[in-house]
DNA sequence: GACATATTGGCAGGTTCTGCCAATTTTTCG
DNA sequence: CGAAAAATTGGCAGAACCTGCCAATATGTC
């Protein structure tokens, strides 16, 4: 990966839908050399796809938690059931495995606290093994960056 | 925003370059009304945009940091000033304003122990009114999802 | 039930995509 | 240094796609 992918990179990371001809101007290549990097990146799994970024109050999901999650035990079995529930629940959008005091650090969207109250009572409790949870929401967002920092 | 929109939210979601022919056709319309819709949902800020999903790993950013920080005071000049900082510094991709103990919860992406260290120090430090400074890193994660929980 | 409004589908000119090949640039190695 | 090999680039052209316009259909209202 040379400083031309990372260009690639940074220009379809702002704008995703950029058409393969303004990507190649932007990146001071023609049209067909352009594409052929993009087409490498998304090949070796650079490049792992593209999405639109939806605005979650505009859709009806005003409210994101943060939630942080202790298991009893962690044997291969607790753990694997737990993440397993956790790929099956659509209001968790990320899970990550953490170090420190949590295992876990969901990222959870909701349309009201009522909802996460159910999400929280019928689908997290619900999961054998689980110790602790602890949640904490977001007011509002500083900043969302969707590019990767330059060099 | 009806069910229709929601579908093109969906689609757009798990995979941001469809073109409008192929999303006419998975959310059942002909490509004009199809496209008529995206570009509603775009101007009107539902869909406030389209980015690439790049491998963080793979890119040369291995590590994933989780930043509480806590500010000794919330006057307006302290609040605003670390705001500010926070949008000028690429290495954070996200920052939330929380509930709880943390005043806010940072998404920090860096390619050695020694990059973060030096961001701490440099970077964090250095901003006026930071009372405190609590790191989680990602050992990996269970799940990312780019679309949102269905109806 | 009739009118008004909103939404849809088809069409067509213009644009973009994308695979192929020759030309150019970069790298390798004697 | 210089020649051969490898990688990368640009141009081309047929095919696919975009997108604004208009008539037709569907939806909602009184």
């Amino acid at each position: 990966m040379d400083a031309k992918d990372r260009q690639i990179i940074w220009a379809l990371q702002e704008e995703g839908r950029l058409s393969n001809q303004d990507l190649s101007e932007r990146v001071s290549l023609s049209p067909s050399p352009c594409l052929r990097r993009v087409r490498l990146l998304e090949d070796s799994g650079v490049i792992r796809g593209y999405t639109a970024i939806v605005d979650e109050e505009a859709y009806g999901l005003p409210i994101t938690a943060f939630v942080r999650i202790r298991l009893e035990r962690h044997s291969k079995a607790s753990v694997s059931a737990f993440e397993q529930k956790v790929r099956t629940l659509d209001a968790i959008q990320d899970c990550y495995v953490m170090t420190g005091e949590a295992d876990y650090l969901l990222r959870v969207l909701v349309k009201s606290l009522k909802d996460y109250e159910q999400f929280v009572r019928n689908q997290l409790h619900n999961i054998e093994g689980v110790a602790a949870i602890d949640t904490s929401f977001a007011y509002g967002t500083v900043k969302r960056s969707t590019v990767f920092p330059k060099v």
